[in-house]
DNA sequence: GATGACCTGAAAAAGTTTTTCGCCGAGAGG
DNA sequence: CCTCTCGGCGAAAAACTTTTTCAGGTCATC
């Protein structure tokens, strides 16, 4: 009996968060299946797709649509997903209702502190669960290669895309990040075939973002794209698209749950990058280390010191590479 | 649409409690499978029938004969339960096991991308069971009384600032955000007594920071710091210190569980402060959206149509010069 | 009013599960 | 010692479910 892969049951999905998420973005007929969905997700579980198909008064093939629409690979993924969401209501209904219900005005500060960090959590959780490991290593890939590496992201994005620059600076990578179009259209001739344009957009659907996109793949740049918007026209265009998965609450001004899964998906990215070339890697950072500390009014109290982080690559590099 | 028949999923199955029952009616080849399936039910339940079959080196008939023996209709109803039951379990305990090895140099992709959601998650987790509802609230009413609230942060901690910014803009609030000392210095006269200064540092030992927060204190200004440094010489100078609780890993180029928390943070408080005055801020928060929908490619759900863009454009924009 | 983009559902194709059926070994009786 | 029966086992056919393809229809655009 060989050992399973490490790769399980999805640990947590909020399927019923995702379809209303992107209720906006449905069409006639996929609207009717999510209705049914959230009217009765425990009732709706239990049917299979023909089942589903009639009970909404549509096809079958819609509801396939509906079920990679809303992220899933086929209908059983989607419905093992709502089985298992459903399951996990019936069991522990308080925690999961500061969900479903967002912030309202009269929660107490610990309440809006519970809510946000409940929402902040899960949509990390979700982001790393639809995280495409094979997209994620082609965008690593394609990094590596790359000479200069562009970022592009308006408002709260464009925070974001100024924190990829600095992370990939860390790293040793040339990097631009741009916050607003004509900026980024004035310096179109810095990329070149083979240069990478990482942008990221909550919707997808900003006409700058589009704009730059489109520009910037007409002289063959390589497109990256992070998103939320599974079937926004920002996906289409680009290259290698890798999907966040977050849910705004109400009361929420900006998106900042979706900022927090862009920091995460960037996150990981830019430590698969330091993976690749950790030697190469490793001066660069400590460059970077060395000519902070010398600006803090403390020596900077460490606890993970390089050696030890030195120590535990060399113990695992002479154990066998799986 | 019809209504669904009242009989839902199986409300509360003890799967793997069944299984263990029957163990000793099992033949042979049911052995394997029943081992198999409690060995890791989260691992099987991700299999489809063949695939389970050869993964105990058994048949596919002698599955199904399984799954009837134990009380199902056939394999995918078995399946349904174990997906339900395992998700049931799982919730919430699982990620902490990811947290004590960092990432390696042989983690593969989906290594990284899980143990850093998982480091992420738990500074969202501790971060938000640390906050003191006292201090918040505090917080809050010092942003409700001052007519100007300025931000500051250096590196990473300055995209927090900047985005701090934003949302209180949003909110109608007039901020600034700093990214350096020099021109937060410069600005000094802009903050008087009643005004809040709002540090982010995930140290708190900088000694621009520090620099800045006793300038502006000496002036009156109510300095409010985010922090992770419990003890850091900036916490003893501020008035009111909210904490963050981020665990740094191995291979993280820079503070990003640290920033994620200090998101969390500010998003919490303008959130709170969203709350305070509800039905004025709903309009300014709805002239934002309305603002940008207008720069979408895609129309927007809000009836509301535009308004003068200009109209919201009014907030300072000091965070602008990169 | 023509054109093109896109949604929709019917049917074909692919995949999964269930059933059927014959094989094989164990144990009892001849 | 052989043979017969019983029951478990798995290969393959049958039934079913899901996915893909494709042609027709609708709506907005020019």
């Amino acid at each position: 009996m060989k050992s399973l892969s490490p790769a399980h049951i999805r640990p947590a999905t909020d399927v019923l968060g995702e379809i209303r998420n992107s209720l906006s973005s449905f069409h006639a007929s996929e609207l009717l299946i999510a209705q049914a969905v959230l009217d009765d997700p425990a009732g709706c579980a239990k049917l299979n797709i023909s089942q589903i198909a009639a009970h909404c008064d549509t096809s079958v093939s819609s509801v396939v649509r509906f079920a990679k629409a809303i992220g899933y690979k086929g209908y059983p993924e989607f419905r093992m997903a709502l089985v298992g969401e459903v399951s996990r209501l019936n069991t522990f209904d308080t925690p999961m209702r500061d969900l479903d219900g967002g912030i309202t005005i009269d929660d107490g500060p610990a309440d809006v502190i519970r809510k946000i960090a409940a929402a902040d959590a899960l949509a990390i959780a979700t982001t790393a669960e639809r995280l495409d490991p094979v997209i994620f290593t082609r965008v690593v890939d394609a990094w590596e290669k790359a000479p200069t590496i562009a970022t592009f992201g308006l408002a709260s994005s464009g925070y974001v895309a100024m924190d990829l620059q600095l992370k990939l600076n860390r790293l040793g990578r040339s990097s631009v990040a741009w916050r607003d179009a004509h900026t980024a259209l004035t310096s179109i001739s810095l990329l070149k075939k083979g240069d990478v344009l990482v942008a990221i957009s909550h919707s997808g659907t900003t006409i700058d973002v589009l704009d730059v996109m489109n520009e910037f793949k007409a002289r063959g740049v390589t497109i990256i794209l992070i998103t939320n918007g599974l079937r926004s026209p920002a996906a289409s265009i680009a290259d290698l698209v890798l999907f966040t998965s977050a849910r705004e609450t109400t009361f929420r001004s900006g998106a900042t749950a979706s900022r927090i899964a862009q920091l995460t998906v960037v996150d990981c990215l830019c430590v698969a990058l330091a993976q690749r070339s950790w030697s190469g890697t490793k001066s660069a950072l400590e460059e970077s280390r060395a000519a902070i500390s010398s600006r803090s009014g403390k020596k900077v109290a460490d606890p993970e010191k390089v050696p030890s982080s030195s120590k535990s690559r060399t113990s695992l590099k002479q154990g066998e590479n799986k």
